[in-house]
DNA sequence: TTATAACTATGTTTTACAGCACAAAAATAA
DNA sequence: TTATTTTTGTGCTGTAAAACATAGTTATAA
């Protein structure tokens, strides 16, 4: 069991955005409810239909959360990254969560109970104020994404997840690899195709010289050309 | 008893959901900077890149919230019905618009300055809450979309778009006719697909006595098996 | 080590849907 | 009224992408 104070230590440290807004004695209380777990590569944090009844908050490690669809397709929605937070939103709405989040490789999540959350957004409003933040940007993302995955062609909709990819998890010391190794059939469910479609274009990609690929290492070679092409393509 | 303003009587009246959360003096600085204004059917209320100013709440009409994507093809992202709010997303985000608004039929909108509405959303809780759920719902509701629209085929995609069209704006006194009048290419932003395909797709579902269609008058006869068709068409 | 499973790669076939053309009907304007 | 534009309806064609098949390749387990 980790000791109270590393706890604490979290909260303040990683989760300062977050811990800013709290009263002395809301922190104290949160610091008491605050729990840490550890997720292995893959593993399910929560499902689809389950009651969420935790915030929780990506420490170290990937998190996709995803919605599964028609014939065991799976749309992946949106990426998490330490430090980001995330189950919230199913909970606001009173109802089950309607998607599910998984580990894409190990991941710490740090999570606090929502009753004691909404307790405390409903009289600090520096806390709602930072959900209604939260949300009104995901929701702006959610809505740019319905057009760009329906209307784009496959092309287009691969350079976008490569840059979305970019821009979320960062490129490691080469200025180039992208600092995340995803299995091709995630990158097919973030981009809204078949694997092999996804194979295919990177292969595509690669023969013109847009990208690198070495196993599931990704190197964006040429960013400008695969920005017309998520643009036009 | 002191004789209320018009404005003011349609705040305590129609917004009675969001007024009610205000205290007096609030109340009467919003009244006071509350005003009224009427589109006509096709006209656009905020354009894609304006500067998000109003908070809106549709007071009378029908009202699409849109996305112009690729090759002039537009995506319909959300309908909106009396009462309802909208317009504010993009101002918490501190972004201009990243979709557009206009009246399906003409409509009535009452706006107020979004800076007030900020304002007293930091220091009136209910208020903040308020918009937290607002915010939640949608981002639900968009997500679950996404995965539809991309998902489903084009009988899936029409059947999904007429029951939801039941659900938002309900359906006239024979219990049957969908209670709007929307052209064959508003029925296709909203459903994903071209014109041509919305309109043969209905003609089918008419073969099938799944609905009848006089022009733009559309009524679900056999709503059982529509929903079959949603799910895994 | 070998065995087994999971992932990656690529070629072939099929099909759902967009794109286009054109006509009829309805709405709007002159 | 007639003229003109907009909307609706159908058939035809082409193609993007799914579905399928098969094989090589890399992990994981026994």
């Amino acid at each position: 069991m980790v000791k109270k104070s590393t706890l604490e230590s979290i909260l303040q440290e990683e989760m300062s955005d977050f811990w800013a807004l709290l009263e002395n004695e809301e922190k104290r209380v949160i610091a008491e409810n605050f729990k840490i777990q550890n997720f292995k590569k893959n593993e399910i944090i929560y499902s689809e239909g389950e009651e969420p009844l935790q915030l929780m908050c990506l420490l170290k490690g990937k998190v996709k959360i995803y919605k599964d669809g028609v014939g065991g397709r799976s749309q992946i929605i949106r990426l998490i990254r330490p430090v980001q937070y995330f189950g919230y939103r199913a909970y606001f709405s009173r109802e089950p969560y309607v998607t599910a989040a998984a580990a894409i490789e190990s991941a710490t999540v740090g999570s606090l109970p929502m009753p004691l959350v909404e307790k405390y957004i409903r009289k600090n409003n520096g806390l709602a104020w930072f959900f209604i933040k939260e949300l009104s940007n995901d929701l702006g993302i959610s809505d740019a994404r319905t057009v760009n995955l329906t209307q784009k062609h496959i092309r287009g909709r691969l350079a976008e997840s490569l840059l979305v990819l970019k821009e979320n998890y960062g490129v490691e010391e080469d200025g180039l690899t992208l600092n995340i190794y995803m299995a091709r059939e995630d990158l097919a469910n973030l981009s809204n195709m078949t694997t092999s479609n996804a194979i295919r274009t990177l292969s595509s990609f690669t023969n013109e010289k847009i990208i690198t690929v070495d196993g599931r290492r990704i190197q964006i070679i040429d960013e400008e050309r695969l920005r017309k092409i998520s643009k036009f393509g």
